[in-house]
DNA sequence: TATGAATGAGGTTTCATTCAT
DNA sequence: TATGAATGAAACCTCATTCAT
C-alpha cells in the first residue's frame, strides 16, 4: 500500500452529491415548467438549467413524467402538512379568521411552489392520474379540517363543504395570477368575504 | 405593449364548399382540443377527423394557433351575447334567481362549447393573448350585468363584484368537470348558494 | 331576338385579354423571381401579384419551369437582337468604342430584365438546359460580332475571343450588382479598359 | 444596418466521435450542395449521405443555413491563407507569372472546394450576408496582394484593381465550369493573358 | 457514474399541381 | 374560361429517450 490515504466515507459523498443534484434538477424543472408549461418544457432545457447533462437528468428520472411527479409529490406532501396545521388550530378561530387563513395558505403555497399549480392544471396530459389523486387527498384534508371545526355537521355536508372550499381556493389562486391592480385587490378581499359568508352559512345549517 | 407576434388569421372561404370545410374543420378541431388539450392536439389529427387532407386544413388556417383563435373567437361572441341577454332580464330577478341563471348559463356554455374552456385555460401556450382579451371582455359584460342589476353600487364595487362572479363561474365550471357523484351535486348546489349569499351581500353594501 | 346587341368580335377580345393576362403574369413572375430567387418564388405569389388566381396561372403555364422558360425565352430573343444590332455597327468602331458599347448593352439589359440573370444563373435547377442553350446562342452572336469586326482572325481565335468577351460581360454584370460606391465605379471603368486592352490584343494577333 | 437575423451557429462537438461526425456531415453536405444547389439540397439527404440520422445532423447544425455557414467559413479561411501566401511571393514575380498564379490559385480552390462557389453564388438565399462578408474579406486580401506588388500605386487604384481582379477570378472560375473543349482551353489561356494585360496596364499607371 | 452523441418517429408547414364548379 | 378548393409528398425541425465511452 503506497499511501495511507484516509479511506473516504464510501458512498456518503456520492449520495450527498446525488441529493444536491436531484434538488437542483427539480428546481430547474420547476422553473422551466412554470415558464413554458409542461408540454413545452424540454428535458434538455431542464438539464441545462441545472448545469447538468441530459444523461445525468435521466439517471435520476426515467421519464419526463417522473420529473413532474417528483415535483408534484414533494410539494403535495408539504401542502397536506400545512392544511393539517390549520386543522389543529381551526377550532379556536372564528369563520372570519378561518377564511383568511385558508386563502393565505393557498396563496402562500402558490407563491412558493408555482410549478405545483402548473402541473396540477395540465389539461389532458400525462400526470393526470397523479393530479387527481392529489386533488382527492387535498379534499380529504379539507374534510378533516371542516369536520373538526364544525363537529355537529353531517358527513355529507362536510364533504360538500370541503369541495366548495377547494374550488374557492382554486378561484383565489387563479385570481391571484391576474395582473395586479386595485381591482384585483378589491376582488381578493371580497372573495375572502364570500368564503366567510359561506362558512357562516355552513355553521348555521 | 409591443403586441406579441399575432398569428395570421384564418383565410375566409369564398365558396360554399369552403364554408362547409371550415365548419367541419373547426368542429373536428374542437373535439381534438377537448380530448387532447391544445399542445397534444395535432394538425394531422384535426384534418383526419374532418375527413380532410392536411393541405386543406392549412388552406384555411395558416397555423395551429389560427385554428384555436378561430374557435375561441367564434364561441366568445356567442358567450358575450348570452350574458347580454341575462343583463336585459336580470333587473327583474331576485339574487337567488340571478345566481342560478348565471351558473346555468356558464354550465350550458361549457357543455355546448367545451373547447372554449380548454383553449381559454391553456396555461403557458400560444393563444394566451387572445384568451386574456376574451376574459377581459367577459368581465366587461359582467360589469354591465351587475351595474344594471344594482344601480346604486359604486363603480369600483361593480368591477370587483364582476371579478368575483367571473372566478366563481370558473370554479363552477371546474367543479362540473369532476366525475359526477352525489357529493358533486351537493357541492354544486352549495356553490350556487354561495354566489347568492355574495350577491345579497353586494346588494346591501 | 329581344335586342340587337352588336355581336361581339367572337374571340378577339378573349385573345386580347389573354395576351394582357400573360403579360401581367410574366411581369409578376419576373418580379418575384428577382426578389426571391427561382426556388423560393411560389406560383401562388406570382398569381397573386398579377391579380390572378392560381388556376388562371396554370391555364397559361403548365409548370413553374414553363414560366421561367417563357421569361427567359422572351428576353433572350431581345438580347440576341441587340447583339445583332451591335454587329451591324461594330465594323465602324474602334476597339475602345466597341468595348464600351458591349458593356453598356449588357448592363442595360440587366437593368431592364433583371430576372434574366437570376434565371440564367440558377445553379442546379430545372431550367438548366434552357440556360445552356441560351448561353450558346449568345456565344454565337458574339462570334458573329467579332468575326465581322476582325475579318482576318482565324475561326478558333474568334471563338475563343467570343468566350472571353462573354465571361467578361458576366463579370461586368456581377460587378454592377455590387452595392454602389466610388470603388465600384472605378472598377467598372477599369473593367471596360481591360476589355479594350483585350480587343486590341486580339486585333493584333 | 440592423443585421439580418443571423442563424445560430453550429454546436461544437466535444468528443472524438462528434468531431468525426461533423467532418463526415460537412463532407456530405458539400457534395449535396454541389450536386443540387443550396435550395434543392435537403437535410435528409445530407444526413443520409453521411450515414447519420437526421437527428444527428441537427445535433450539430441547428439549421440548414448553419451547415452552409460552417462550410463557407471553413473554406474561406483556407482561401484567405492561400492568397496571403501569394502575397508574400508576388513581389518577385512578373505580371505574367502573377496572372498565372492567381488564376491557378482560384481554379485549384474551386476544384478542391466546389461547394464554396455554389454557396457563395447563391442568388437570393439565406446565407447571403455571410457570402458578402467573405467576398469583402477576399477583396481585402487582394488589396494586400496588389498593394505589396505595386508599391507606388495610389490606394484608390489598388482598391479598384483588386475588384477587377476578383471579378476576373470569378469569370475564370465560371469559365472553368463549362464543358471541357478545345475552345474552353483556348479561352482560358486568353483570359489569363487578359489579366496579364491588365496588370501591366496597372503597373504603368 | 457522468457525459455527450445517436436515434427516429412525429409534428408543423409549404407548395406545385390537379379538380370541380 | 376563371376561380378557388383539394391534395399529399416532402421539407425542416424537435425532442424524449437510449447508447457508448
Amino acid at each position: 500500500m503506497p499511501s495511507q490515504k484516509t479511506s473516504p466515507p464510501a458512498r456518503a459523498p456520492q449520495r450527498k452529491r446525488g441529493h444536491e443534484r436531484v434538488a437542483s434538477l427539480l428546481s430547474a424543472a420547476a422553473d422551466t415548467f412554470v415558464e413554458k408549461g409542461y408540454d413545452a418544457a424540454t428535458m434538455t432545457e431542464i438539464a441545462a438549467r441545472a448545469g447538468a447533462s441530459i444523461g445525468s437528468l435521466y439517471q435520476f428520472f426515467p421519464t419526463k413524467e417522473a420529473v413532474a411527479q417528483a415535483l408534484m409529490g414533494g410539494h403535495a406532501e408539504a401542502l397536506y402538512a400545512r392544511i393539517g396545521q390549520l386543522t389543529a388550530r381551526a377550532p379556536q378561530w372564528g369563520n372570519d379568521e378561518l377564511a383568511g387563513q385558508l386563502i393565505r395558505l393557498f396563496l402562500d403555497f402558490r407563491r412558493q411552489q408555482p410549478s405545483f399549480v402548473v402541473l396540477t392544471e395540465v389539461p389532458a396530459s400525462v400526470p393526470k392520474g397523479e393530479a387527481l389523486t392529489i386533488r382527492m387527498r387535498i379534499r380529504d384534508e379539507l374534510i378533516g379540517l371542516l369536520g373538526g371545526r364544525y363537529p355537529g355537521l353531517p358527513t355529507a355536508q362536510v364533504r360538500a363543504g370541503a369541495t366548495v372550499v377547494q374550488y374557492m381556493m382554486k378561484a383565489a389562486v387563479a385570481l391571484h395570477a391576474e395582473t395586479a391592480s386595485t381591482a384585483r385587490t378589491a376582488a381578493q378581499t371580497q372573495l375572502r368575504r364570500t368564503l366567510w359568508l359561506y362558512l357562516d352559512d355552513l355553521a348555521n345549517t
